[in-house]
DNA sequence: ACGGAATATTCCTTTTGGGGAATATTCATG
DNA sequence: CATGAATATTCCCCAAAAGGAATATTCCGT
């Protein structure tokens, strides 16, 4: 049941604000960390569960590792992102997130682009 | 965090199936019970797990209790309602559900159009 | 080769949720 | 009011998942 698996990754606070970052463009995982600030291990293990799933993909560049979503999301999780989005704006946690990545440093020591 | 409770609601295979069903409109527990072919216990959970979150609504006639989706559906739900509608075609248990809705008998004792 | 930074994994505890057997509730009807 | 039908709830067990402390891995620079 590959739906049902889409909708578990999707109950957790702390994945859906990692999707609705990754909505903007992929990132390390530093500065995931730095912007959701939570532990680093919660976040690692999210971030592990969402890619087993294949909700992201992970690409390691030397001692970092960058998140994405896939190239070619899943009809499900992309309407589901969508509504992401638009609530984003309202729901609390998620907003002060993006706000939080666009203030970020440009110019990164893992050197990825926002 | 209301959003994350609606996913937690969508990510069983049961509540999904009754989700699809009541898409076509109100039905009694005992169709419900009919269709999914589970055990009357686990239905029941699944609609009174699904009521206390507010994605179904619930009316007793007599000895029958009539579950709806709300009359207002949330956005994230009416989406994802959608998708459903639109993956139900494709995927096993719900396209068979949908089957045997149609084939139920029109004149039920609990009185329920369907 | 060593130390340190970035990230992942293991191990543990606790909570949550699913499933079923049995029981309770509610209501209509004889 | 006793019975049976329709539905809900309780109790119990088990699996999954979340959270954190500690440890492991991987890679860079020196």
């Amino acid at each position: 049941m590959e739906i049902v698996s889409v909708y578990k990754c999707l109950c957790d606070v702390t994945r859906l604000r990692i999707l609705n970052l990754l909505s903007r463009g992929p990132l390390c995982v530093c500065y995931l960390q730095e912007i959701l600030g939570e532990p680093q291990v919660k976040i690692s293990k999210h971030l592990s569960y969402l890619k087993q799933h294949g909700l992201i993909e992970c690409e390691r560049r030397a001692n970092w590792s960058i998140y994405r979503l896939p190239k070619k999301t899943n009809r499900l999780l992309s309407e589901n992102l969508k509504c992401l989005q638009d609530l984003a704006g309202d729901e609390k946690p998620f907003k002060i997130d993006l706000r939080r990545l666009d203030k970020l440093d440009t110019s990164p020591a893992c050197g990825v682009t926002k």
